[in-house]
DNA sequence: AACCAGGGAAGAT
DNA sequence: ATCTTCCATGGT
């Protein structure tokens, strides 16, 4: 077993994170211990669990990591791509005070992007999730798993690319799932599989390229894009504007009659940039229970 | 019971 | 290219 204490210099929420990352039934995680275990998967059945708890404050982050084996400077890389530790949010924040988010940057200073745990469970949950209210949305990504994935020490693992691609969409339809998205989910998993979709490859291009690619796939639209150079890669400029979540948060927050467009969004959204992401995660924690 | 949900495809214009 | 309609399925 091995053992590692990190500090940040900056600033990071880490219990808002535990508090978003609970949303998942899947995931396990503790908030009064303050504490997540991470599945982490360095090559196809290479499983690993790396437990973080927390030990700082937002304003002065301290993290202790355990894992069980070796790798252990390999997994600590990931666990700090995966929860971003290299963003600086301060001046994230600073960037916001000059304009009309500011007093959400306020309210929730630190608020971090932390990653889904892979490219693949990325783009399966987003996908899972489109359209759906969230609690029903986490139902079938929670089914989805727990019959195909792996459980190792009441973590779970997303199941492969290649077991996907080898489910009837029947089974997925016994899950809830409707027709298509029991398609869309197998017939992207077959197209990684095949070769004809390289996520790796993908997430070195620019976020216009990526959108262009994804697009083109049957199920994967602007918003599901989106959301994966999102939470799967953790893009800083990305404002899902046909998020019904974006646009609840911006009416509320800017008290309009009713929800805005999206260009109207677009066109508030140019002073965010480059950090427009981080514009869409205070707005949706602004309306989070 | 109607409308909504952290959309998308297919068809119409 | 952009707008409309339909699709599915559970939640409130």
């Amino acid at each position: 077993m091995w053992k590692e204490i990190i500090t940040l210099d900056g600033m990071f929420d880490f219990d808002y994170s535990l508090s978003r990352l609970s949303f998942d039934p899947l995931i396990k995680v503790n908030q009064q211990d303050r504490t997540v275990y991470v599945p982490v998967k360095l090559m196809e059945e290479d499983k690993h669990i790396v437990k973080i708890q927390a030990l700082g404050t937002t304003e002065r982050p301290k993290f202790a990591l355990e894992g069980e084996n070796e790798e252990q400077e390999t997994l600590v890389h990931k666990i700090k791509e995966i929860f971003q530790w290299d963003k600086p949010l301060e001046a994230i924040q600073h960037h916001f005070q000059k304009t009309e988010l500011a007093p959400l940057f306020r309210k929730y200073p630190g608020t971090p992007i932390v990653k889904d745990f892979g490219y693949y469970e990325a783009l399966m949950k987003t996908i899972i999730h489109q359209q759906l209210n969230m609690k029903f949305a986490y139902t079938l990504s929670t089914r989805f798993v727990q019959k195909y994935g792996e459980e190792v020490d009441g973590v779970w693992f997303y199941p492969s690319p290649d077991v996907v691609a080898d489910i009837p969409y029947e089974d997925l339809r016994e899950l809830q799932f409707s027709q298509r998205k029991a398609e869309y989910i197998i017939d992207t998993s077959r197209a990684i599989v095949e070769g004809k979709l390289n996520l790796n490859e993908l997430a070195s291009k620019s976020d216009d390229e990526v959108i262009q690619s994804l697009v083109k796939i049957r199920g994967i639209g602007h918003w599901t894009a989106e959301n994966w150079l999102l939470f799967g890669v953790g893009r800083n400029n990305l404002l899902p504007a046909a998020d019904i979540g974006i646009q609840n948060a911006l009416k509320k927050f800017l008290h309009l009659e009713s929800k805005p467009h999206k260009d109207d969004i677009y066109k508030m959204g140019e002073a965010w940039s480059p950090y427009r992401s981080y514009a869409s995660i205070v707005l949706w924690r602004s309306i989070e229970g």
